[in-house]
Formats: structure tokens, sequence, C-alpha cells
DNA sequence: AAAACCGTGTAACTTTTGTTACTGAATAAA
DNA sequence: TTTATTCAGTAACAAAAGTTACACGGTTTT
């Protein structure tokens, strides 16, 4: 675990930092389509992604969802730092994107850090910048585009994420993701498909030229 | 100014702070509508707001805005907080939304605050909190909600914000915080009307029961 | 007072998105 | 192998939102 942590955090985090982290966290392995966090749950632990992605997801009292962002290699949840150091509940939902593994510190560090380590403070403010960022992103994605270029938007991001051409995933998946339907969803794929931007088959989608 | 401190942010801030405060900030007196931040620039202080309301919106590349939140007594920007952080520039624009004072905060300060005092510390954590929770309820509104609802909520955080039953502002002023066109706001008021929810003048709108 | 401008109301129409319903092919389960 | 289930394609329709165009009454400017 401690070679995990220097790789991806050793130009973050002082030694000092990095051996306690190492003293009183565990390493975490979960599986693609794991849930991690209800929304609505207590959460006890703060992740660090040591590889991997996390989807995280809003929900409303319907149960319908909206993709929010990822998280990756590096990155920590924002939500769950508030929610620690507030005591609030969970906002959203999160879900491993693929295979990730993932290092868990207990709470309580978490606020003793912040006194500590400048380091440790810069971490955490830098991952509310950029949590704040994605959510104005996605802000700006729903306000301002059409479905289809949320749905290019999508297909972009999520091959940035695995690094593979291949998505695979339903429309349907989708179609929860964008908070959308899948008959839509499957309209504006064929659109696509026809203009030879992507190849369509069963559960995946070939990126081509976008 | 050291008693409107005292007054808004005495259980916040230990007395030390208040005083540090005090010794290198200026007090800012806005008129309703004034530009405090324009997206792009460069900030290189933070406002603490006394009393009055801002208007944090978004805008995209071809001008287009949309409102993400307002900012209250006792609020500051988030925004601000990580773009001095950082040394980014604005991704928003801030408009005073009535009359409103602000305590103006030197960018260096804030850095220098954050390893000295606790308080500080939580106060930004928590704004971030705050800042992130917003923005998560304004997706929450343009992703789950109709028009109809979105204006019926922007009409409630009006009030709210100002006080009072009559609102006083354009189809089009709406419109544009909505990202939506006059026509179709003037069509969704004037069904609130005839529903007496609202009643509407030149220029202004009498929240009569929502 | 006349002219110009602004804010609102409304009609007619288009585009975008969502819904319902049904089809067939691929895959998994019995 | 037969049956059931899942996924995708498509048509037909409905609802929501956006667009264009114009009218009308205030308000402001000249």
């Amino acid at each position: 675990m401690i070679e995990d942590l220097k790789k991806n955090y050793n130009h973050l985090f002082e030694n000092a930092l990095l051996e306690e982290i190492h003293g009183v966290s565990i390493v975490k392995e979960i599986p693609e389509g794991m849930e991690l966090i209800r929304s609505g749950s207590y959460i006890k632990a703060m992740p660090l992604i040591i590889h991997g992605a996390i989807k995280i997801l809003r929900e409303d009292t319907e149960g319908d969802e909206l993709l929010l962002y990822f998280l990756e290699k590096g990155d920590t949840c924002a939500m769950t730092l508030s929610c620690c150091i507030g005591h609030h509940k969970s906002e959203v939902k999160a879900i491993a994107e693929m295979d990730s593994k993932l290092i868990m510190i207990p709470v309580e560090k978490m606020e003793e850090w912040t006194t500590k380590y400048k380091s440790w403070r810069n971490f955490v403010f830098e991952s509310y910048h950029k949590r704040l960022m994605e959510a104005i992103e996605t802000i700006d994605s729903i306000a301002f585009l059409k479905m289809d270029d949320r749905l290019l938007k999508y297909l972009n991001d999520k091959t940035k994420i695995s690094g593979l051409k291949i998505i695979n995933t339903t429309h349907q998946q989708i179609a929860y993701d964008l908070h959308s339907s899948r008959v839509v969803i499957s309209r504006l794929l064929k659109k696509m498909e026809n203009k030879g931007l992507i190849k369509l088959n069963r559960n995946s989608i070939e990126i081509v030229n976008i």
C-alpha cells in the first residue's frame, strides 16, 4: 500500500503524512458496478482513489438520477469531505465505474490533518475546487447543450476515463446517466452512427470519429 | 466596520481574527445591478457579505447566462476562494441583487489565516460545502424540474432574499436568469396569474399565494 | 405633442424531447 | 432446445420549450 500511496500522492503529501495515512487507513478493492455510497447514508471514511474510476450521481425523490461527474486516480470525493466535516448525510450516490482500488481514511483523521499538514489542507481545498468546477461543468451541459451534444460529451468522457475506444454499456444506462429516456438515446445514437461518428453493437458502442 | 463584523461574524470568528480582518480589509458599498466580478477576470480580494445579496451567474461562450445561486449576509463566494487559492480566473459573473455592503479581504491574508485560525478554516470549508450544495440544487432544478416549477422556485428564492412580496423585474430578466426566452416566461407567468398565484404588472410581480 | 422605445400579451409555428407501443434479434435460463 | 429475458430499432403521437411576428399600451425622449 505504501508504494501505491507514494506512486500517486508523493508529489502532494509530505513523507510524515504519507506515513500517517499508511498507519491508519485500509485498502479497498471494489468491482465495477458496486455501490460505494448510497444517497442519504452516513459516511465513515474518505476514499483516495489509487486506480479505477468512481461515478458520482445525484438522485431526486422519485429515484430519477443524473450523472454529476467521475472521480479518477488522485481524486477524492469532495462531497464526502464536506459530509464528514459537517456530519451531514450524503447527498449523492457513488458507483464504481470500473474495478477500482481505494484507500479509506477514517473521518477523525481528516480533521486532525487539516490542522497539522499544509499539504493536506491544500489537497482538500483543491478537491473542493475541482468538484465545484465539475458541478458547474455539469450545469453548463444541462443548461446550454442539447441532448445530442450532451450525449457526445458523455461518450467522450467515458472514453477518456477508460482509455478505450469501445464503451460497454446499454442505451438504457446512458439514459439513466443523462436523465433522459432510452428511446431518445437510441434515436440520437443511431443518427450519430449514420454520420459515421460511432458504430453500434449490442451492449457496446465503438467510437470511430468524434 | 468592526461593529458590522462583530454583528455578523462574531459567532464564527474569534476576536483575534476579527481584529485582523478589521485591520486589513476595506468596506465596499455597492448599488443594485452593479457588476462585481466579470467572468474571465482575475480576483484580488474576497468579499464577506454584511448585508444585501449577490447574484452569481454562469456564462457560456455565446454570452448566454444562467443563475447559479444567491449569496446573502454571512456568505462568501466559494468561487472566489478557490480562484484566489488556485490563482485561476473567475468562472462566474457576480452582480449585486440589491444594494449591498461587503468587506473585502486581500488574497494574501486568506491563505495565511487558513494556517493560523481554525475558525477561518472551518468557515472556508463550510462555504465550500454550501456552494457545492447550491450548485447541486441548481442541477436538480434544471435536470429534474420543468420550466414552470423552475420559475416558481425562482420567484420563491427572490422573495426569500428581499423579504418582499413584490419582485421588481422584467420577464426578459427572468428569462436571462433561467436561460429561457421572454415569450416562454410571459406565457408561464400568465398561467400562474390565471391560477391566482401571482399578480402581474409592468416591471413587477406580486406574489399572492404560492 | 409627436416620435421612439420598452414591456407585455398572444397567435402560429417549429424543434426538441419524451411516451407508448410494437418488432425482432441476441442472449441467458429452464 | 425451448422459453424467457434483455436490448435495440422504429413509428406515431404528445408535451414542452423555443421562435417569429405583430399588436398595444405605457413611458421616455425630443
